[in-house]
RNA sequence: GUUCCCGUAGCUCAAUUGGAUAGAGCGUUGGCCUCCGAAGCCAAAGGUUACAGGUUCAACUCCUGUCGGGAACGCCA
């Protein structure tokens, strides 16, 4: 598929840089698609500013660009209007023709090496730059079960990373999860003092202690040496932990934390015996850090996020001394107060005062700010990343606003310390790497209020989600009730269905929100089968699903060869060739702006103008149309459109179903 | 107190980063099933974009101020 806004831009483009020398890019034609139908498909609004620049007027600007324009295949002969605005409309031949290039989806299927099904991509090539981009999103602390803050994060970073994946870019899924410090050594003690009814049995053997070693970042042959020495002097198993409830666990060790000074006392002590990797102490945090994991894991499951690197806190901590260290050095970091801080400049605290960002505190201990500097050195010097994106909440603006400004003062740089290595030289030609903080809002509920229980307690996600799929069944089987609605499905297609239709909905109003702005949670909203919803969605979807099933009787399917008789007249078949054709735009957009809400905007867009073409009142016949090209054109429309909307639903993380 | 973000239709949200008459959905009102999935479609009403100035061909968007809401601000993450 092409982009035809490129297209024109690129034509518009060429005579600005011939009859004034232009310099092209950055849109510098600003050809983007027209706000009203009635001024055509596409405008160019690069007529205004240039008569600026030039001292011509906008009018004469925009006659001598036309009367030097080569697009006669693409458009009708273009309008000037208004101020000076240059509006396109589009050639339905050349609509046609971009269709018909679209290829067909091979039967069967082609399967990769990898046992992957080749993705249906439109036709939309690869771009040509690939990147790397560690994503940093998720990232819940292990000390709690993850909650309904969680969602955001989790769901608008896969869905980011999807997106630049399929633009071609090499996206790791960072899950910078919080499994190291004070916390954890109260949770560590806390569990070796009372082993009470929260723990039950779940035997965690040496092969799976050491596989939780690796993702740490603690020197794993050394300290796999020790847990091996440990279970052989004592009884294997070595680790016997399954906590009922995370959230309530933390809460009595919490508890006691504040109450008790004795065992405060000794769960501060234990975080001292961590950082020296005592193996008794290890090797429990290893068994709880594994157990937290575990829990995360079931929710990422049911969100169906995948390829989720879980690279902690710890994983950075053998490296924080050296970071300072360096920081130090270079003369980037000072002595203040006692503590080892970065004094960005331009950020002031309460007094006026330069505002720290302190990386060694006065007790000798390290923050999250040293760990967070620590994981922007891994990320660019030894992954070689070309662009750091962080899905993190608003409330830590600052903290990276003053990351990333050390990161300018410090200068750390695509290359690594080896200078052997090409790749690494290789890129380092490239240009500094780009430091990217997605700030989510907050997740309200419905009356506006925090999203927290009647008690004041965090939600848990696990039955955030459980709700949106319970809610979804006792719809489903309400309509089977109804003998006007049933279909006719069993009982385990409903629930199937209620878990894609549930889970949908609750990722779809979340990326149908801009990410930076608070939302409340409405179920109603979120559920209705009217407006941009999962529902609305998945229900267009099915409905071409359909038109699809009921056309191919006889394994008669569109193909190349028929659609050389594609023929667009209809209002409705031109209407929806246009916003198809408009996904390569919605994609190029999103390479740069990484923002969801743009595309399930689209997808909307496309739903619509599908319902409207479809529709018995305002729409066309497709199984029965008048003529077989009517009906192969506007077979082929349906095709395109329901490969579009799963295409782009897919980008989102959110899957389809066929019937529903 | 300082800094940053926000304020758009009755409600929930958009607005392609300065472009033409600010758009959707819900709700309200009125139409459309002899027909491929009506879980749908069409139409109407609804706005001084918090307020006051300014910048320019053009401002929801940029600048200044006021009011209202939120967040961050030295050893928690």
């Amino acid at each position: 598929m092409q982009n035809i806004r490129q297209i024109i831009s690129e034509r518009v483009g060429q005579v600005l840089q011939s009859q004034w020398g232009v310099q092209l890019g950055e849109n510098a034609a600003q050809v983007r698609p027209s706000g009203d139908t009635k001024f055509g498909d596409y405008q160019s609004n690069c007529a205004m500013g240039l008569a600026r620049q030039l001292g011509l007027k906008p009018r004469d600007v925009a006659q001598a660009i036309m009367a030097n324009l080569n697009i006669a295949d693409i458009c009708e002969p273009p309008e000037i209007a208004g101020p000076g605005f240059i509006n396109f409309r589009l050639k339905p031949e050349y609509l046609t023709n971009a269709l018909d290039r679209v290829p067909s989806i091979p039967h069967p299927p082609v399967e990769l090496a990898t046992g992957e099904t080749l993705q249906d991509r439109l036709g939309m090539p690869k771009s040509t730059t690939r990147q790397i981009i560690p994503i940093d999103m998720s990232s819940p602390n292990l000390a709690k079960e993850m909650h309904v803050g969680h969602l955001r994060p989790t769901v608008i970073g896969d869905a980011v990373a999807r997106i630049l994946e399929f633009i071609g870019h090499q996206v790791h899924r960072l899950n910078h999860v919080g499994d190291w410090g004070t916390q954890f050594g109260m949770l560590v003690q806390y569990i070796r003092d009372i082993p009470d009814q929260w723990l039950t049995d779940k035997i965690l053997g040496e092969d799976e202690l050491i596989s939780q070693l690796d993702s740490t970042g603690l020197d794993e042959a050394s300290l796999a040496d020790l847990i091996r020495n440990m279970i052989r002097t004592k009884e294997s198993p070595v680790a016997v932990i399954k906590i009922q409830d995370l959230e309530e666990f933390y809460i009595r060790a919490k508890d006691k934390f504040d109450r008790d000074p004795e065992f405060a006392q000794r769960a501060r002590q234990a975080v001292v015996r961590l950082q020296n990797h005592e193996p008794e102490i290890l090797v429990t945090w290893l068994a709880f850090r594994s157990e937290s994991l575990e829990h995360c894991h079931k929710i990422y499951e049911i969100l169906t996020i995948e390829n989720l690197i879980d690279r902690g806190e710890s994983f950075y901590n053998e490296m924080l001394p050296g970071v300072v260290q360096e920081l130090l050095e270079k003369g980037v970091a000072v002595e203040s107060d006692g503590a080892i801080c970065v004094f960005p400049s331009g950020f002031k605290g309460r007094d006026g005062e330069p505002l720290p960002l302190i990386i060694r505190k006065s007790d000798g201990g390290f923050g999250y700010a040293t760990t967070d500097l620590a994981a922007l050195k891994h990320r660019i010097t030894v992954m070689h990343a070309d662009r750091i994106i962080y899905v993190v909440g608003n409330q830590q603006k600052q903290h990276f606003e003053m990351l990333f400004a050390a990161l300018k003062m410090i200068g750390w740089k695509k290359e690594t310390d080896s200078p052997d290595n090409q790749i690494a030289q290789a890129k380092a030609c490239g240009s500094l790497t780009e430091t990217i903080h997605l700030a989510t809002g907050m997740l309200l509920k419905e009356d506006g209020s925090p999203f927290k229980t009647r008690e004041g307690g965090t939600v848990k996600l696990k039955d955030l989600l459980n709700e949106a799929v319970e809610r979804c069944r006792a719809f489903l089987q309400a309509n089977e009730a109804n003998p006007e609605k049933q279909r006719g499905y069993s009982p385990e297609q409903i629930e199937h269905m209620a878990k894609v239709i549930g889970i949908a909905a609750v990722k779809y109003f979340e990326l149908s929100h801009h990410y930076g702005t608070d939302y409340r949670f409405d179920w109603e909203e979120m559920l209705a089968l009217e407006g941009n919803t999962a529902p609305y969605m998945l229900y267009a979807y099915a409905r071409i699903q359909s038109i699809l099933r009921k056309s191919a009787n006889g394994g008669e399917r569109t193909t190349n060869n028929e659609r050389q008789t594609t023929v667009l007249t209809h209002p409705a078949e031109l209407a929806l060739a246009k916003q198809l054709l408009r996904f390569p735009e919605i994609i190029e957009q999103l390479g740069s702006e990484l923002r969801p809400n743009l595309l399930t905007e689209y997808l909307y867009d496309l739903s619509k103008t599908f319902s409207t073409f479809y529709d018995r009142k305002t729409g066309v016949r497709v199984v029965d149309a008048e003529n077989a090209v009517a009906r192969q054109t506007r077979l082929l429309l349906c095709e395109l459109t329901g490969r579009a909307l799963k295409l782009g639903l897919s980008l989102l993380g959110i899957g389809t179903l066929d019937r529903m």
